[in-house]
DNA sequence: CGAAGGTTTGAGTCTTCTCAAGAGCGGTGG
DNA sequence: CCACCGCTCTTGAGAAGACTCAAACCTTCG
């Protein structure tokens, strides 16, 4: 990430450690006054909003590395629910502490710039998929976002587990469960991946690749 | 926004004023090298950035007083390109300037993490229109949105002009043209509203505001 | 072992898109 | 000042991708 050695283990001072979680818990929920942010050591964690009408939209799925709880600091109070998908390591970083330190050091200040920025970024990748993509696409999409992240922990990129269930695979992915499950289906037929209830293997990502973004013309171009 | 006078004055020595940009100036494409961010005095800007096959997603359309940029910080580019609709005046905001007066002064610091974790609140709300709103539910939380930031300018929330085209709002509600124009026609017909070209009339917002969310129990719940 | 929940598959429906054509405006230039 | 042109917007008709509903199957877990 960049970080000094120094300011690492200056980090490293104000991290809570806390006892494994269990798939179903909580880290914080949707209202929560914000305390903390939290960090992903091991496992998986979704984060998801309430919509009308009782139901949620998933807004994301965290694997290990990966930092959670950012959209709380504006208003204070977290703005998504945080749930644990399996028995996970969490890391707390109490956000008063952080920025405490963060205004004694410029380069943390910085860094924690380009996290924020970078959330939004990957916000705004997830919209042009929601905007744009058709169902084949976001799936693939999906599949090949896991993979990079998982290879970036040094983690196999082709053969992985799925903590998350097709339906909240489907509301991440604006889609119905049926669809997930028609189009893993079909995925494997036609020797992309091999799909074993929730155990993945990749087969061709050079294939996947290319499935995502322009496979089909079937969509108009919308420009402006 | 609960800035300190002192504060505000110091930001105010870091910006710069530019001349007024015109319809379709950019401020910025995607891939520039990132500086400053930007903040809208008068007129409006979309943001938009290129979805695969030369298409583009629109990301966002910002007002007076709302602020561009923030997702450069991260990879120090642009992610996406930012076009001026109407006669507009823009500030702009050095960021390594920026940095250095945030890294001296807590308060600001502190702001500018608000800033960017709204940024993200509000890309969340994106998800969840894109991911589980039909297109009469769109377009009335679109309009809605306007309404409620033109207000907080003291501009009238119910009669304005749009700046941008039927073509670009559906790219950015991820609808076709078509749809747009079919609903704004409905619209009117319901009495929701008055629409003369690009003259807006909002005739009834509490019937628009039932209207976002939960109007028809036409979308299966999706939860998980 | 049985209930509960997750997944798959099929059939039919529907919202929204696509394609097409005409209308309305606005700008340009003779 | 008006005809012409280009572009945006509107409207209609048909197509289609994804959804909904339904049912069966399979895992998991108490």
């Amino acid at each position: 990430m960049g970080l000094a050695t120094e300011d690492v283990e200056r980090l490293d001072e104000i991290v809570k450690r806390t006892r494994p979680l269990h798939r179903g818990d909580y880290l914080f929920r949707e209202s929560d006054p914000f305390r903390s942010l939290y960090v992903v050591k091991t496992g998986s964690v979704k984060t998801f909003a309430p919509s009308s009408e009782g139901g949620e939209q998933v807004l994301g799925f965290h694997l290990p590395g990966e930092l959670i709880g950012l959209d709380a600091i504006d208003r204070d109070r977290h703005a998504c629910s945080a749930k644990v998908l399996e028995t996970s390591a969490i890391c707390e970083l109490p956000f008063s502490r952080l920025e405490e330190l963060t205004a004694m050091t410029p380069s943390l200040q910085h860094q924690m710039y380009r996290l924020l920025s970078k959330e939004i970024a990957q916000d705004t990748d997830m919209l042009l998929l929601l905007g744009k993509k058709n169902a084949e696409e976001r799936l693939a999409t999906f599949l090949l976002s896991l993979s990079q992240r998982l290879r970036k922990r040094g983690l196999s990129p082709s053969d992985f587990h799925l903590s998350m269930s097709r339906h909240e695979i489907g509301n991440y992915l604006g889609l119905a469960v049926e669809t997930i499950s028609r189009l893993f289906t079909r995925f494997q037929e036609d020797g992309l991946m091999c799909v074993d209830r929730k155990h993945i293997q990749l087969l061709n990502l050079a294939a996947l690749e290319s499935l995502v973004g322009s496979c089909s013309q079937n969509r108009r171009q919308q420009q402006t």
